[in-house]
DNA sequence: TTAAACCCTCGACCGTACTCTATGGCAAGG
DNA sequence: CCTTGCCATAGAGTACGGTCGAGGGTTTAA
């Protein structure tokens, strides 16, 4: 089975111009074409496709996902590259992870105090605090608390 | 206690020229400044700002931030449409964890590959497989595996 | 009082990742 | 054969979030 590029496009939710921007970038050496130059897609090439879809979407530069695509396209002798590749990015992946665990919790609090039924009064007396530090400070009130 | 511009920058990790940036942008309408023009910053500007990165690092756009603060310089009037926007953020944000989460799952699966000791057999395995495929399909075989 | 080290604004520039336009070739049905 | 709807490329444009340089005022401490 072969795809057309607009069928790969309705595949991966990438739009038509982001794979032949792909293509552009060095990301898609494996895609061949037909005899009037379109591209013609194996699964095989879907699944490639997949795991550059899944760099991306962990926060991998396009130059970092050529360098692993280039090493896939050279055999089995780059695994070990592969390997020192992926790890570091998983390192990447982790750390991205947990501050977002960390942010998640400080808008979980936030939305604690919103959503509570004194959060008028806990907002008030916010703005009653930070008001004192600034006039503490002898600077001007910038809220407009009513 | 008052903080420059300078200092800020230090404790949040933000280049002087983001923090200006920002200023710009509209998200810091409470920082206030001196008889020259010079930013002055409290704690109580810090706590915000802290709260801008937040929102940032779980890629809440400069609009959206700057909507925000904005309510938050109108006072307690705006508790509710606050409460509307974080829980809309914090959906996204749970939207972006799980597909990490997932991602992760599959660059672990390719490191478990790469980390065995028979990496080389399935990887060339693999390229057995994708190399028939195209031949399957009259392609040219783009691997230069060896 | 002067030099070093700050601070300011404005606007240009940059990197990343698309997104689209213009122009033109190919394919399949009526 | 011709129209409709694909496909292609090159290159311009866009969105976003900074980053920087020029030009100029301020603060601090010797």
């Amino acid at each position: 089975m072969t795809y057309t590029i607009k069928e790969v496009s309705e595949k991966t939710n990438l739009s038509i111009y982001t794979l032949r921007f792909y293509d552009k970038q060095g990301l898609l050496p494996f895609v061949a074409r037909n005899h009037s130059g379109y591209r013609i897609f194996t699964d095989g090439d879907l699944n490639l496709l997949k795991t550059i879809c899944c760099l991306k979407d962990t926060g991998m530069k396009i130059k970092d996902i050529r360098t692993y695509i280039n090493y896939v396209m050279a055999g089995p002798s780059t695994i070990k590259e592969r390997k020192k590749l992926l790890l570091s990015h998983r390192q990447a992946v982790l750390a991205v992870q947990q501050k977002i665990t960390e942010n998640l919790a400080e808008i979980d609090y936030k939305l604690d105090i919103y959503g509570s039924t004194d959060a008028t009064k806990i907002v008030t007396a916010e703005y009653d605090f930070v008001a004192a530090e600034k006039e503490s400070n002898q600077l001007p009130n910038p809220y407009q608390a009513t």
